[in-house]
DNA sequence: AGGAAGATCTACT
DNA sequence: GTAGATCTTCCTA
C-alpha cells in the first residue's frame, strides 16, 4: 500500500533523529535509515523525502571508503562526531553522506535515493525534469533536487534549526532488501547496499 | 598538470 | 536494459 500525503506541518515538527542514533555500526544505521525523513528547508519552502535506498560505508578496512587511505581534508568527518553531513562530489554530481559510527570508529551511510514528499515543483525544476519517477532515484539526482551541496559539509543535522534534518516519519511495513553496493570495484564480503524492497524510488 | 571518481544522460538494441 | 560520452572536484606527482 502506498503511503498517503502529509501536510508540510505535520513533517516539520518531527524532531530529528539524536546523535545516539548515528553512533552505532554503519550497517545498523544504514538499514534503520529506511523509512526515515529528509528534510531540507530553505527560507519557507519544504523539500523532503523518504529514504528508500542507503549504503553503509567503513574506514581503513573497506577499499570501498572515502577513508580507505587515511585522513584527508575533504574526509574528515567521516572521522569525527556521527550525525553530520559529509558531502563529496563524483562525477560531477554532490553525494549525501550522514557520518555514523560507534565512539572511536570511522564510518558514514551514503542516501542513495529518495521517494519524494513536499516540495515535488521546485525539485523537478531544480532537476529540470517533469518525470516524478526519475526525480529522485539516485544519489546525484536527489541532492540536485533538494538542493544540497558542498555548503553543508559538516552540518551537524541533530539540531531541530538545522537547515537539513533527518527525522522519524511513520511506521510502516516493508520488506528490507540488500545487495553489494554499487559502482564498487573492491567490495567487502557483507552486503552494505539496504533498499525497501518493491519501491520504485530505489534506483536501478 | 593529469587522472580517477560510491553517477547520469542519451541513444540505441 | 546496456554502452559510451560527459560532467567537476580533489588527490598525487
Amino acid at each position: 500500500m502506498r503511503h498517503h500525503r502529509t501536510g508540510a506541518s505535520m513533517v516539520s515538527n518531527v524532531a530529528p533523529l539524536g546523535r545516539e542514533f548515528y553512533a552505532r555500526d554503519p550497517s545498523l544505521v544504514a538499514m534503520e535509515l529506511l523509512g526515515k525523513i529528509v528534510v531540507k528547508r530553505k527560507g519557507s519552502e519544504t523539500l523532503s523525502g523518504r529514504i528508500v535506498e542507503t549504503e553503509a560505508y567503513y574506514g581503513d578496512r573497506d577499499p570501498a571508503s572515502r577513508a580507505y587511505r587515511g585522513r584527508k581534508n575533504y574526509n574528515r568527518p567521516m572521522f569525527e562526531e556521527p550525525g553530520r553531513l559529509f558531502i563529496y562530489m563524483v562525477h560531477a554530481h554532490w553525494l549525501l553522506n550522514v557520518v555514523a559510527h560507534p565512539e572511536g570508529e570511522v564510518g558514514a551511510v551514503l542516501i542513495r535515493a529518495l521517494e519524494p514528499l513536499e516540495g515535488v515543483e521546485t525539485m523537478m525544476r531544480n532537476r529540470g525534469i517533469s518525470n516524478l519517477r526519475n526525480l529522485t532515484d539516485g544519489p546525484g539526482k536527489l541532492t540536485r533536487a533538494l538542493e544540497v551541496t558542498k555548503e553543508l559539509h559538516g552540518l551537524n543535522i541533530t539540531s531541530p534549526r538545522s537547515e537539513l534534518t533527518v527525522s522519524q516519519w511513520e511506521d510502516e511495513h516493508y520488506e528490507i532488501g540488500t545487495s553489494h553496493r554499487i559502482g564498487v570495484t573492491e567490495d567487502l564480503p557483507q552486503e552494505l547496499r539496504f533498499f525497501i524492497e518493491g519501491n520504485r524510488f530505489v534506483s536501478r
